[in-house]
RNA sequence: GGUGCCUUGGUCAAGUGGUCAAGACGUUAGCCUCUCACGCUGAAAUCAGGGGUUCGACUCCCCUAGGCACUACCA
């Protein structure tokens, strides 16, 4: 067989080499040890809480370690191909803090490896399959989906591999008159790899998440190419690493199994083989079988990015979590350093985690209230600004009317040693503090048990008699210590639980009463500082509509 | 079925032959306290199972089990 006519028969306007890419795309001249990764989705449409967990994973390897981060978009399906995805999955993430130093942005394509889109890149594949053929290494296939259906068929039920390789791959020695007249007949045909691989040896490679891994070689004469002329997964990938000069390939542990073909592939075109990093799935326990599983973006809201930004959590608390189920020591790090710029975190590849992690929403929360509890009232009010004006115009309204109070509200308890930490997201911090707007008020809960109903009108009344807003904290409490006493109660909670037959109930009985009065909740923060928020008019009015309950 | 990866408390995990087996979340008992939150002091809870190697194994080897992934002209 002359595969140098073959070639020319399959690619007759091919006309470059991969010597002329090689030149057009040199190696990056990059201080020692630093990395090039990349994030490499599908538009589909459908970006998830896996895809920013390895694209933080790309980006802080690359940036620690003075490299590069690219985006490539990986469109050789074109069933797949979601119109419109491409700039969401941009402004998704870069709503979590992600940029890319080349590739697609929102002013268009930036860097020297272009174009970063791989249905754009077809010349370039069909220049290295073209390479193939002429040395053997590559082979047109005839086959139909029914013949290949077959196959898989007769290989189930003789228990066999199933795949296209060995005796199976019918077209691996067609002849060139056979190629030619089947051609001309207007036969359709993909592109075969020919593979010399032997299942009995093993093969190793680097994976920087797993250490060495060793599998046995690849047999299957994968498709390189696709009848429409572009490439599958697995050329792309090793055609785009190999010439954007990607020194790390992170992506998600379900390619391991295809590492033989890539290793294969790049040892084929006589290409270094990249780093791999392959990372976990994210897991969660599912409800009805309490097992660990995959996390489904058809079961799983929680999956879904918008699923957080509806929610209202900050993109850095979202990133935060993250952090910390990607490196283990991210957590410990964070807790000596609280005021540090994650960047300045060590970040390695090595420190991730080669076992599946289980989604864990409470942590998340935890890591949350945290993140929340550094920031400031303007900072809270801003972003509750912004998720309002996206989710919920009435609530945008009345915050942008109330800017002044807002930063009043946010700021109870803030800032100093031990700040609270009650506010996680958007959605519960409005339901947190909604009690002072009129229009959202409602009552949440009932009014303690251990009052009764004479003594809570009592209560109310006197309260609303001796109410001065003039008054400091303490003379504030100590009116309703007051109260508290004359009615029968205990002043200090601890006399009343050493002598609970004394009292009718303690000084904290009384303030929830009053408390649930004017916020409508047994909780709050300090009630004098609310109270103050507030204004006296609309504490009168909340204790009055208490005392007609 | 085959191939590969994974396996320390409920969860995330440190650990690399000798530790009372870190820490965090969650749970829980208290303290502080007018409620909540914060903070503080405690508690319960882990090396999947079985064989080796070794004076000694969570750490090394083998087997078993379980979980997960892949097994497309999808990525």
């Amino acid at each position: 067989m002359d595969y140098d006519k073959l070639a020319e028969l399959l690619f007759p306007n091919i006309t470059k080499t991969p010597e002329d890419y090689e030149a057009l795309y040199p190696e990056r001249s990059l201080p020692e040890g630093a990395m090039v990764t990349r994030m490499a989705p599908s538009p589909t449409g459908f970006i998830h809480l896996g895809n920013l967990y390895g694209a933080l994973a790309d980006e802080r390897l690359a940036h620690t370690t003075g490299g590069a981060c690219f985006l490539r978009i990986e469109d050789t399906d074109d069933k797949r191909e979601v119109e419109g995805a491409v700039p969401v999955l941009l402004d998704t993430l870069s709503y979590f803090g992600i940029t890319f130093d080349e590739g697609k942005t929102k002013d268009g394509e930036i860097g020297a490896y272009g174009p970063y889109t791989q249905s754009q890149r077809a010349e370039i594949y069909q220049t290295m399959v073209k390479h193939l053929v002429r040395q053997g290494k590559a082979y047109p296939c005839f086959m139909t989906e029914e013949e290949i259906e077959e196959i898989r068929k007769a290989q189930a039920e003789a228990k066999l591999d199933p795949g296209i390789y060995g005796a199976y791959a019918k077209h691996r020695d067609l002849s060139y008159e056979e190629i030619e007249k089947r051609i001309q007949n207007g036969e359709e045909y993909v592109i075969r790899f020919r593979s010399e691989g032997d299942p009995a040896r093993y093969f190793h490679a680097v994976d920087a998440i797993r250490g060495d891994i060793s599998m046995p070689e690849n047999v299957q004469d994968v498709v390189i190419l696709k009848k429409i002329g572009l490439p599958t997964y697995h050329f792309a990938h090793v055609v785009d690493d190999h010439l954007m000069r990607t020194t790390h390939v992170v992506r998600g542990e379900e390619w391991m199994a295809s590492v033989p073909i890539h290793v294969q592939l790049f040892d084929a075109m006589g290409w270094e083989r990249p780093i791999f990093c392959h990372n976990t799935v994210l897991m969660k326990i599912d409800e009805e079988t309490n097992q660990k599983r995959k996390l489904s973006k058809r079961k799983d809201p929680e999956l879904s990015l918008e699923y957080y930004k509806k929610l209202g959590y900050f993109p850095e608390a979202v990133r935060e979590y993250l952090m910390t189920i990607l490196n283990s020591d991210y957590e410990e790090w964070r807790l000596a350093n609280p005021e540090a710029d994650y960047r300045d975190f060590d970040f390695s590849a090595s420190k991730m985690s080669s076992s599946g992690t289980l989604f864990d929403l409470s942590k998340l929360n935890d890591v949350s209230k945290d993140v929340l509890a550094k920031k400031s009232a303007a900072q809270i009010l801003e972003f509750m600004l912004s998720w309002a004006e996206e989710y919920h115009r009435d609530i945008f309204d009345l915050f942008s009317a109330n800017k002044e109070k807002l930063l009043k509200i946010f700021d109870i308890d803030r800032g100093g040693e031990k700040p609270r930490k009650d506010l996680i997201f958007a959605e519960q911090i409005f339901g947190f503090m909604k009690y002072f707007f009129d229009e959202y008020f409602e009552y949440q809960d009932e009014w303690p048990a251990e009052v009764s109903a004479q003594d809570r009108k009592e209560i109310l009344t006197r309260y609303l008699q001796g109410y001065d807003p003039a008054d400091d904290n303490s003379a504030w409490f100590e009116k309703v210590r007051a109260i508290t006493a004359d009615l029968g109660y205990a002043v200090k909670p601890k006399d009343y639980k050493k002598n609970p037959e004394q009292y009718k109930g303690h000084v904290g009985h009384v303030s929830t009463v009053i408390r649930r009065a004017v916020t409508g909740k047994t909780n709050s923060p300090d009630l004098w500082t609310v109270q103050q928020i507030m204004g006296i008019d609309m504490v009168r009015s909340r204790v009055e509509k208490a005392m007609e309950q």
